[in-house]
DNA sequence: GATCAGGCGCT
DNA sequence: AGCGCC
DNA sequence: GATC
């Protein structure tokens, strides 16, 4: 057989393949031009959040003219720290910035604090609007309903005129939530328990299938079919969260909102995998579901006796007029989709900003996303958004079982797998910043895995973010599905979504993504440094819109609210141009203090982007075999980049131990005029030449490749980090953390480490998967 | 249905 | 331990 | 979201 091995074999060929290939990518358009004028922030701080609180004013009190000598104000007394001091720009082992908040942050606190109707009782007061919306709950809540029709005297049961005593505020995980049962009432005494027991933590409970409906709480023996079935839906709206009643009991004893992306909390739905082909499943005879006292319905309708109107339902994935950049993208020829990035870089990401934060608003919540038990994030509804996509493209919605895609997809063993010709069209550095016909195409993915990121998915970002480095590579627009399909790591979705983008320049998915007026501020937050989903997801049910509210409600980490009042800054992607510079006056002052020091800018700049996130740079000395060696050294060049004013702040210090490795902070040019100096994000990676070649691979990435190529080493048996690749690493099968340190099998050369896992040698501007 | 990298700092 | 970042 |  020519594949002995499966599983494993199959799985590292693949990766190992995926590694290698390297097909049409762009053209060798290189030189840039980037102009030095990096100054202007465009974002502006407050979302557009239609009409919600103090909206645009944060912004002026940023500058960094006051803060910026915030933390540098005494450079001399570094060393030695003297804890009470109010310049060093040392924590612990005296490296740190200053945590101290003079002046400068008076302007972002002091400001308005008038606005806030805040009942000042706690850290996290909310604004005014959710406290609207809170209050409104429980009393007149009594007719939760939001349209009424008819129904609700049909369905009638609900309005318990029953006093609903909320918990205490910092208890109302719920708030701005509103749950729709299935089934539709509270006749069980369980259902009504939790019905109950909802409205105390703060939601709004609504009998008819609205909008504003955010959570579909479904019994437990009932299945998403039955679901749909009752809802007269073909699919659910991608923003209602569909969960079994799990969710809700683990809501309660965590007192916090769930991940509902776990997989113990989806509804069962039994023709899930089936479904592609034509599962007609017999519905069958229910489960005896015996769990619930309910009885056991007879008939799917008959189940609930109270169908909603039809009317009632909303029409989230409807396109929205005309917001959408739209491209005049055409399954035309390539060179219609290429003028636009022919301009501009770095204009991608201002413009991704600007565009989506120009969107109406629609509809609801987001979805808090972040697990308790580790377990990872997965799927959310993806029926719903795979729903959407059909009935809204391609399917004419007719039959809701399509015809079963002409899936077939080759285990792409090396189709054309040679082309190293094709290697060479990328030198020139910026491989990233080639135009690719795809251009537009990827451009909608990335964001519409932006969006899934800042909601908490963790699996989709990463597919987004693979499926585009292949678009990147590809020589021609690809437009149809079959084309698509091809491509590996583009599976049916995807390729969907590409068709849908490439002929009609739009994605439904990603409008109404976008549209949900909560996503503006949660992609505000997220900029944050330091704040993630969780955080994020939180301060917005919490009712904070805007940068000011964090400011002057929310407790903030020192690293955020550095992370607040550098916003635009650290918001901004460097110029090559300048990470050059930067680079070199590192290079300069780690010369002066050690001749023998090594200094080499890693990240995306090793990798030729045209423009970075931030510097990278990797400090090494011949000779050193531990980092504690280099840790004098470190503490020194920190100490006078410091006083030369280059450092700025820092966020992250190694231990004490000396077993740190990493110190990350802020630097600014300092040859330039201090109104256009711009914060940047820089981190230092300390290594032993023994580690060079493992910290040199693993600090150019990019991230994707990373992975894959520790995926691979795992497959061997091998284990590949920042320090080496090692063999016999054990780890606990449970925790998944590392047993045994293993044995070292190469950290010194790069190349030795692609040799030892059978992967050809790529440059590191070839190592841009994403 | 399982898997998807591995490590570290801050709170 | 949870969160966030590289 | 894709793959095995
Ligand atoms: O999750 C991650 C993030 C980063 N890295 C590695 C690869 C990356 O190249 C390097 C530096 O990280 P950084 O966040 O700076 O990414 P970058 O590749 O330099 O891109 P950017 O231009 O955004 O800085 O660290 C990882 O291995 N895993
Ligand atoms: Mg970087």
């Amino acid at each position: 057989m020519t594949a002995a091995s499966k599983s494993d074999k199959a799985r590292f060929f693949e990766e190992l393949y995926r590694l290698n290939e390297f097909e049409s990518d762009g053209e060798p358009n290189e030189a840039r031009e980037f102009l030095k004028t990096c100054s202007k922030p465009i974002l502006s701080r407050t979302s557009e959040e239609p009409s919600l609180i103090p909206p645009r004013k944060v912004l002026k009190p940023f500058k960094k003219v006051p803060s910026i000598q915030r933390s540098i104000s005494e450079p001399e007394k570094i060393k030695d720290v003297p804890n009470a001091t109010v310049g060093s720009i040392g924590k612990r082992s005296g490296l740190r910035g200053n945590p101290q908040v003079p002046a400068a942050s008076g302007s972002l606190l002091g400001k308005e604090a008038s606005s806030s109707a805040g009942s000042a009782d706690s850290t996290n007061q909310r604004p005014s609007i959710e406290d609207r919306r809170t209050v409104s709950n429980p009393v007149p809540n009594t007719l939760v309903l939001t349209n009424s029709t008819g129904i609700d005297t049909m369905l009638g049961k609900k309005r318990k005129k029953d006093t609903i005593k909320l918990v205490r505020e910092a208890d109302r995980i719920f708030n701005g939530f509103e749950f729709f049962f299935l089934r539709n009432d509270d006749k069980s005494p369980l259902r009504k328990r939790r019905i109950t027991l909802s409205r105390e933590h703060g939601a709004i409970w609504t009998t008819t299938w609205t909008n504003k409906i955010t959570h579909l709480i479904v019994d437990n023996d009932l299945t998403r079919k039955d679901v749909l079935t009752y809802l007269k839906l073909n699919s659910l709206p991608p923003q209602v969260i569909m969960v079994n009643e799990e969710y809700l009991s683990d809501c309660f004893v965590q007192r916090r909102v769930m991940n509902s992306l776990l997989k113990k909390y989806q509804v069962k739905d039994p023709d899930a995998g089936a479904a592609k082909q034509m599962a007609p499943p017999p519905p069958a005879s229910e489960n005896s579901d015996s769990s619930l006292q309910l009885k056991a319905p007879q008939s799917k309708l008959s189940r609930w006796g109270n169908p909603p109107q039809q009317e009632t339902l909303p029409r989230i994935a409807q396109a929205r007029p005309a917001s959408y950049p739209q491209q005049p993208v055409v399954t035309g020829g390539p060179e219609a989709l290429s003028p636009r990035e022919a301009t501009t870089l770095s204009d991608k990401d201002g413009s991704m900003v600007a565009e989506t934060q120009d969107f109406g608003a629609l509809t609801e919540w987001i979805q808090l996303a972040k697990d308790t038990e580790g377990l990872p994030l997965d799927n959310e509804d993806e029926d719903a958004v795979d729903s959407v996509d059909h009935s809204d493209s391609d399917d004419g919605g007719a039959s809701p079982l399509r015809a079963p895609a002409k899936r077939i997809k080759r285990f792409a063993i090396k189709q054309g797998g040679t082309n190293q010709a094709n290697f060479q069209c990328m030198t020139g550095g910026t491989a990233a910043s080639t135009a690719n016909p795809n251009d537009y195409t990827i451009s909608v993915l990335e964001r519409l895995g932006a969006y899934y990121k800042r909601i908490g998915d963790q699996w989709r970002p990463t597919a987004y973010q693979k499926a585009c480095g292949m678009l990147r590579k590809q020589d021609h627009l690809i437009c149809t599905y079959e084309e698509a399909i091809e491509i590996r790591t583009i599976g049916h979705r995807l390729a969907k979504k590409i068709v849908e983008i490439a002929t009609t320049g739009r994605l439904r998915r990603l409008e109404s993504a976008e549209a949900d007026p909560t996503d503006a501020p949660l992609k505000l937050f997220v900029g944050i440094y330091g704040v993630n989903t969780t955080l994020a997801s939180e301060w917005l049910r919490q009712g904070h819109r805007t940068l000011d509210d964090l400011v002057k409600n929310v407790k903030l980490s020192e690293n955020q609210k550095l992370g607040i009042e550098h916003y635009d800054d650290l918001q901004q992607r460097i110029p090559r141009e300048e990470v050059t510079a930067l680079g070199q006056y590192i290079k300069d002052a780690a010369a002066a203090l050690d001749p023998d020091i090594e200094i080499i800018i890693g990240g995306s700049y090793r990798r030729g982007a045209p423009t970075s996130g931030d510097i990278d740079i990797i400090i090494s000395k011949p000779g050193t075999t531990s980092t504690t060696s280099l840790t004098p050294f470190l503490h020194s060049l920190i100490t006078h980049l410091t006083s030369q004013k280059f450092l700025v702040a820092a966020l992250a210090v190694p231990h004490d131990d000396g077993t740190g490795s990493k110190w990350h902070g802020c630097c600014v040019l300092p040859s330039k005029p201090r109104q256009s100096q711009i914060w940047r994000r820089i981190d230092f990676l300390l290594v032993p030449a023994s580690e060079r070649g493992a910290a040199l691979l693993y600090f150019t990435g990019d991230d994707i490749f990373n992975r894959s190529m520790r995926l691979l080493a795992n497959k061997m048996g091998m284990s590949l980090n920042q320090r080496g690749l090692y063999e016999n690493v054990m780890r606990d099968r449970w925790t998944r953390k590392k047993v045994t340190e293993g044995r070292l099998v190469e950290g010194r050369e790069e190349r030795r480490i692609f040799e030892r896992l059978g992967v050809p040698w790529r440059e590191p501007w070839e190592r841009v998967l994403h």
